[in-house]
DNA sequence: TGGGGCTCT
DNA sequence: AGAGCCC
């Protein structure tokens, strides 16, 4: 019996969820572009067959795309998230506690199985979970989250698991598989500790669970020393509520070409602040300072490099888009130069709190209140207009409709399943 | 050559 | 505030 904890991963994700709705996909190398279709981000194992690997700038496979009928896509959100919904949802059905990780995967617990029924049961939601979504997915399930990951790694990487592996603590199978995972492979362990780590002649994830966790932390932090804890078998990683409301809302954008033009920028600012604004509403909490950043481009040692940040607080805390509009708006003044080719700019809403435990202030007058009764409902509505036309259909001051910031999606597949103008056809014969 | 969010120091 | 990590 391990006191097990399942990790549910979504293959290719992105690129498995546009072959739900095109099969003629299957078999193709496909991958999926970042926002503003700039890296990739998903790739089909036909597309990693040619050697693509994640984070390639699109710019570089043009010759791919023309020679071996690479399909690259933008990417669909709105159809990943749903689909997403769709595996949590069946996964509910089949499991006690589902814990949402990210739009990919879901930790899952095993309580009270015997290892037996725990290789049946991880089993049938690998069956299921393709069956009910058409999504493949691969199944780890160990002591530890961090062991489920390494589980999950080798159910999708090791042929003979077939997409289901169920790792007991110090079986020879468990022991095998730290000795051949790289560092880099572990969860939580990223390339500028595989530099360190390497330099105290650790190269594999059993060098660090043979470690004494104290020293690890001594020498790293309290985060490595939970890894190395959790490599050897001990929980300690703890989920947080993905229901939670977030504590920092960002909304940020590259620039589709670089720019100094400041009424550009800030027309960048001005929406930014304004979606920002939409999804504290739709969490439910108020911000008491907005931050403000530029960034130039990095990859770009030849320009001179600027990236400033201003904080901006807020008379009280706050959801109504305009006083938000106006901080962002000073922060940007206060750091803006001309002279600068800018790449990317960003709003952050900080210092959230919710809406509900607002704390009254002592002047508060029944005018003030019913001011600010109309202007919540003037917020309700602007979300409401956006959320049934479309974002950005109603925005506080001029549309900007050619800028240089709006994002670029040459080619995204319809949100089949949320929208009902894109909804799939099926034609009889 | 993405965008968004977290924790630790 | 910055570094580092995650997907």
């Amino acid at each position: 019996m391990i006191g097990p904890v399942g990790l549910v991963d979504c293959n290719n994700f992105y690129v498995s969820c546009e072959r739900v709705f095109q099969p003629r996909l299957e078999g193709r190398p496909v991958g999926v572009l970042s926002n503003n279709d700039g890296c990739v981000i998903a790739r089909s194992a036909e597309l990693k067959a040619l050697g693509v690997e994640m984070g390639t700038p699109a710019f570089e496979l043009r010759d791919l795309v023309r020679r071996q009928g690479v399909v690259l896509l933008s990417s669909n959100y709105e159809l990943y998230g749903d689909m997403s919904a769709r595996v949590r949802e069946v996964l509910e059905e089949l499991c006690a506690g589902v814990e949402p990780y990210s739009i990919d995967e879901m930790f899952i617990h095993g309580d009270g199985f015997s290892r037996r029924q725990l290789q049946d049961h991880a089993q049938e939601i690998h069956r299921k979970v393709r069956r009910y979504t058409g999504i493949p997915v691969c199944v780890g399930l160990a002591a530890t989250r961090t062991l489920a990951k390494l589980a999950n790694r080798a159910a999708k990487s090791v042929p003979g698991y077939a997409g289901v592996c169920v790792l007991s603590p110090g079986s020879p199978d468990a022991q095998a598989l730290l000795e051949k995972t790289p560092l880099g492979d572990v969860w939580g362990v990223g390339h500028r500790l595989v530099e360190r780590l390497a330099l105290m002649g650790l190269h594999t994830a059993a060098d660090l669970a043979a470690q004494d966790p104290k020293r690890i932390r001594s020498h790293f932090s309290v985060t490595l020393e939970r890894t190395a804890r959790e490599l050897q078998g001990t929980p300690c990683i703890e989920m947080n509520d993905t229901n939670r409301p977030r504590d920092r809302i960002m909304t940020s954008r590259s620039f589709g070409r670089l720019t100094s033009n400041q009424d550009e920028i800030h027309q960048a600012i001005r929406q930014h602040a304004q979606r920002s604004a939409e999804k504290l509403r739709a969490q439910d909490s108020k911000a008491r300072a907005v931050y403000v950043f530029l960034k130039t481009n990095r990859h770009r040692p030849d320009l001179a490099q600027y990236s400033p940040s201003a904080i901006v607080e807020l008379d009280e805390p706050t959801d109504d888009s305009r006083p938000i509009l106006h901080a962002a708006t000073q922060a940007l003044q206060a750091i803006y130069r001309p002279n600068y080719l800018f790449m990317k700019a960003g709003v952050m809403l900080i210092d959230l709190v919710d809406a509900n435990r607002q704390q009254l202030s002592l002047l508060d007058t029944p005018q003030r209140q019913a001011d600010r009764e109309r202007n919540d409902r003037l917020m309700a509505t602007l979300d409401q207009l956006n959320q049934k036309m479309g974002r950005d259909t109603v925005t506080l001051g001029r549309p900007s409709p050619k800028a240089a910031w709006h994002l670029r999606c040459a080619n995204r597949t319809p949100r089949w399943t949320t929208q009902w103008r894109e909804l799939p056809y099926v034609t009889a014969r």
